[in-house]
DNA sequence: TATGTTCCATACGCAAACGTATGGTATTGC
DNA sequence: GCAATACCATACGTTTGCGTATGGAACATA
């Protein structure tokens, strides 16, 4: 009754350590026996768990995307108010988030895979879909709100892909509210 | 005479090559034997040019970034009138270019490599900079031309790393309009 | 024409990593 | 308690790619 639990729980634990190994070095370093070097297994127990490297991978791409459960949206329905005082508790939380996350990586990969493109695409999306309905809410026409949404959330594509998130909470707390006035003074 | 010329040219085949295989593969693909392949030849050929892989990655980074000599810095000086009208004119150049470049290739690249980033870096340092003169010398404070620049670019940044760009350049141009007006109205 | 230099092909050894085959151990269901 | 199953180790063959060694052809140069 728990045998698949317990099963999931040994896959995904060969998952979580690829997903790592792939932050850490780029999804092409994810490779069976390193990998089971670092588990301190051997590549049997890893050929029982996936029928190869590409069902490792391609299950990679669905953890990675399973695990984007955006605690964002759940910030910014926990936050009272109107759509301005949302988006402010969205800023917060990035601020305060680790800026260390894995969409860099996953990004990376993208670049180079269709499917898993296609994983990102649909992350993006839905993280441009809430900024745009914010952006209506307050306002704006569906134009406006699609474009200035795109400037709100590329921003922050283009901070992290770059490496330029200031490893500072105030300077990232700062940023925010420079950001935040400049969007959305007119509003 | 032209000894030298002629070797460095033959190198730079098999950089421009590698570049290639590179945007289309990622760098982990850029490997001696199929390279060689590709440009109809064996490695006997490649370790006459370079020393070693690493010789050829290390090259590969100094030549993209030598290819990088930013005509967007020519189409702004190009362009008479104040800055609002260069920045107008820079817009208008990226949206005419091509979008496929090879800067996602080098991006998903510096995630894991630390030189390769550093590269990276001094390129967007370089446009970011651009971006922070004309907004200045459209009137803003360095602070908040420091941050319009930031946004400025960063969209630019997003857009091409998600693969939004749109393939029309008519949409490319309306959006770029777009951003001309929402970040120079106030100026 | 003899000789050196440039550039590339071929052949080799070596290491990393993939995937399979097979056996062993522990745990579970009956 | 015993068979079945789950899980992992070991050993093997194969492929791919790195780097070196060596030879050879073309060309320049003296």
């Amino acid at each position: 009754m728990n045998k698949k639990r317990d099963q999931s729980q040994d896959r995904d634990s060969w998952l979580a350590e690829a997903l790592e190994l792939m932050r850490e070095r780029g999804v092409d370093h994810v490779k069976v026996e390193p990998l089971a070097e670092r588990l301190g297994v051997t590549k049997g127990s890893f050929y029982w768990h996936f029928k190869n490297r590409d069902d490792l991978l391609s299950s990679l791409a669905e953890f990675w995307a399973r695990s984007q459960t955006d605690p964002v949206q759940a910030a910014a329905e926990a936050a009272t108010g109107g759509p301005l005082e949302q988006m402010r508790a969205i800023l917060e939380f990035l601020a305060r988030e680790d800026p260390d996350r894995y969409d860099n990586a996953m990004r990376a990969w993208a670049q180079f895979d269709a499917d898993v493109a296609k994983a990102v695409a649909e992350i993006d999306e839905r993280r441009l879909a809430l900024a745009r309905r914010l952006f209506t809410e307050a306002g704006l026409s569906p134009e406006d709100a699609a474009f200035r949404a795109r400037l709100w959330y590329f921003y922050d594509v283009g901070e992290h892909v770059t490496g330029d998130t200031p490893a500072s909470i105030e300077v990232r707390q700062q940023r925010a509210a420079h950001r935040f006035k400049l969007l959305t003074s007119d509003l």
